[in-house]
RNA sequence: GCCUCGGUAGCUCAGUUGGAUAGAGCAACUGCCUUCUAAGCAGUAGGUCAUGGGUUCGAAUCCCGUCCGGGGUACCA
């Protein structure tokens, strides 16, 4: 039992005996004590006056009394203004670090035959352009909510739907054709996706340009959109893929494989992975039947243009196109065939959506649409909508080439590392090969740490001239901290020093309490990342554990430490700090380094 | 217009179901390596929590108004 629910259920206690008085468990706050006060938890009496009929500070001093002599775990107390501080003994905090080194599970629930079911989608890539650090964000989120949800007990299934079909992809084809001239990935020594996306970027050039041209003949702008005869190929294009056109069809999987290996190297760089993937080009045909069938039980209507339309203004939301009067899908259509497969594939309890804020509305839409085809689920999916990542410069967008690609991002990033290893003579005894991934491990920590400590809803803001840190509230340096605990470790093997989990009592110094203290969260927090999706909570977590580690470290010696029982303490709470930190960061998706 | 999310130190961000004197990092300045890794530790300075009201023992947090900003409101995704 956490200590929270010792304390919380004593109170109650305390307060029928008392007073009389039946107070609800949830009425009881108790918190952690702030450093500038005696104690390690603190209940607020405010709530407890109109049953005590007293000042705050005569019924906290009635309580303390009550709890200090009837709770074993609670040594004395004190009473500031309506605050009631109270003092913990030292066996119980060494019990719970006996637990901490011992219970290689600590703080994480373990999957069993009942867990809950969650999917999770995240990634989720056009099939025209590399990744940039918008996607980064995405599937940073979707990889931490994943490791934090099985952490707490659930299966879950990570999943890719990869939008692989439609006009976008068409004009990146197109652009290939008229001016590749049979440039491939081998021939060109390019990476499959950037090549790809420089045809995408080329198709907007020459349209641009056609646009200016027609509207310069007279014609206007809106017009002149839709005449211009790169997109009129591109459409020309799209229809023949929709007929199966055979060398249309050929050029496109072609043109896909090459994506399909570039993305391929940059999760692996990325250090993201999935277990199931889903192609739209697959999904949309089982949408269209869906709608179709909604049509035929008169939950959708039809046009006189032949288009589909859902009414949801009972709904107090608008009218929603479902199908195009020429027939084809949309996005919405697209993802009702992905839901009813992935139903049809998993028993899922709980599906998962990463995908940015921008498309609040169309989730809303989905959840409301899936419901009336009947589909119980329906209603009950989780958008989970995270904010934008800006530049200094504004919104990135792929087609004006004002965007931060992954690729380069990580290599820039693994380039400072290894810079700023040698400036500070590191890692000379590690051979090239482990420096090397040393540097890549250090710069995906400064990467994937600074975007998951700030909580996924809010915009974030990232400058690449000064978001490159390796000091201060970072992935570096939680990693740096986790390396020198290894370093001690290692020392003391070497000594043959055996840690004994026996940990009789002894005095702890503030700086060995507090972070006792901090230690003994983990749980908790691992459970609020869970039920908030929150990667932050955890990240946040890290840092504050670890700068709790590195005072303590200041301060006190461990292997020069004369007292053997104080030193066996220290080593075993040293070690635990480093397992906790492990697993808190692997949560994130972040690794730890043994040297750095 | 309507819907929606946000505004905390010069910058980037924390701040639990309302609790004590609002916290970190970066940037600036100052100390600490003969000692387990100085990618560290300690200190100085920096705030009208956008703004005006309200609710109460108590508000950055809850409610209402105003200002500013993001996103949405497509036969785009």
């Amino acid at each position: 039992m956490s200590i929270e629910k010792i304390i919380q259920n004593a109170t109650v206690e305390a307060l029928k005996t008392l007073y009389n008085a039946d107070i609800d468990i949830n009425q009881v706050q108790v918190q952690n004590t702030r450093k500038e006060f005696e104690g390690d938890v603190t209940i607020v009496v405010f709530p407890f006056l109109r049953a005590s009929k007293k000042s705050p500070e005569l019924t906290a001093n009635d309580l303390g009394s009550y709890l200090s002599e009837k709770v074993d775990i609670v040594d004395s107390f004190n009473v500031i203004k309506g605050f009631l501080n109270l003092v913990i003994n030292n066996t119980y905090w060494l019990e719970v670090l006996r637990d901490i080194y011992q219970n290689q599970d600590f703080g994480t629930k373990s999957v069993t035959e009942d867990s809950e079911l969650v999917m999770v989608e995240y990634s989720s890539p056009n099939t025209n352009k590399p990744l940039h650090l918008g996607h980064i964000r995405n599937n940073l989120l979707g990889f931490s909510i994943s490791e934090i949800a099985k952490a707490n007990g659930k299966k879950v299934v990570k999943t890719n739907i990869v939008n692989d079909r439609g006009i976008h992809i068409c004009k990146s084809m197109y652009a290939w054709k008229m001016w590749g001239n049979g440039k491939t990935p081998e021939n060109s020594g390019m990476k499959g996706d950037h090549l790809v996306g420089e045809f995408y970027v080329e198709f907007d050039k020459h349209y641009k340009a056609e646009i200016a041209e027609l509207v310069a003949g007279g014609m206007t702008k809106e017009e002149a959109e839709n005449q211009a005869p790169s997109i009129i190929a591109a459409r020309e294009m799209l229809r023949k893929w929709e007929a199966k056109d055979e060398e249309t069809v050929e050029l496109w999987k072609t043109m896909n494989g090459w994506v399909y290996e570039g993305f391929d190297v940059t999760y692996k760089n990325l250090g993201v992975d999935f277990d199931k993937i889903y192609y739209e080009s697959e999904t949309y045909l089982v949408g269209r039947d869906e709608v179709i069938r909604g049509l035929k039980e008169g939950i959708f209507s039809q046009r006189e243009d032949q288009s589909v339309w859902a009414d949801l203004t009972a709904d107090g939301l608008d009218q929603k196109l479902l199908l195009r009067s020429d027939g084809t899908s949309v996005y919405m259509t697209q993802d009702i065939g992905t839901a009813k497969m992935r139903f049809n594939d998993y028993s899922i309890d709980k599906m998962v959506y990463v995908v940015g804020n921008e498309q609040n509305y169309h989730f809303q839409v989905l959840a409301i649409l899936l419901d009336k085809l009947g589909f119980e689920w329906g209603k009950d999916l989780y958008h989970f909508s995270y904010g934008m990542v800006e530049l200094p410069s504004g919104k990135m967008k792929s087609r004006e080439g004002t965007v931060v690609d992954a690729d380069d991002l990580m290599d820039g990033m693994t380039e400072v590392a290894r810079n700023m290893s040698k400036e500070l003579g590191k890692l000379e005894s590690l051979s090239g090969e482990e420096a090397e991934k040393t540097f890549r491990m250090i710069a995906l920590a400064a990467l994937k740490y600074f975007i998951l400590k700030v909580d996924p809803r809010k915009n974030m803001m990232f400058n690449p001239e000064e978001s490159i840190d390796f000091n201060g509230n970072t992935g570096p340096f939680i990693q740096y901290t986790y390396a020198r605990i290894q370093s001690v470790l290692r020392k003391a093997t070497e000594k043959g020093l055996a840690m004994d989990a026996g940990l009789p009592v002894t005095e702890l110094s503030v700086k060995e309490k507090d972070l006792l203290k901090r230690l003994s969260l983990f749980p908790s927090v691992v459970q609020e990342a869970g039920d908030n999706y929150s990667p932050a909570v955890v990240a946040n977590y890290c840092y504050e554990l670890v700068k709790e580690f590195n005072q303590f470290y200041h301060d006190h010696s461990i292997l020069g430490e004369s007292d053997p029982g104080t030193m066996n303490f220290r080593l075993i709470l040293a070690s635990s700090v480093g397992q906790v930190v492990q697993k808190g960061m692997n949560l994130l998706g972040i690794e730890m380094p043994e040297r750095m």
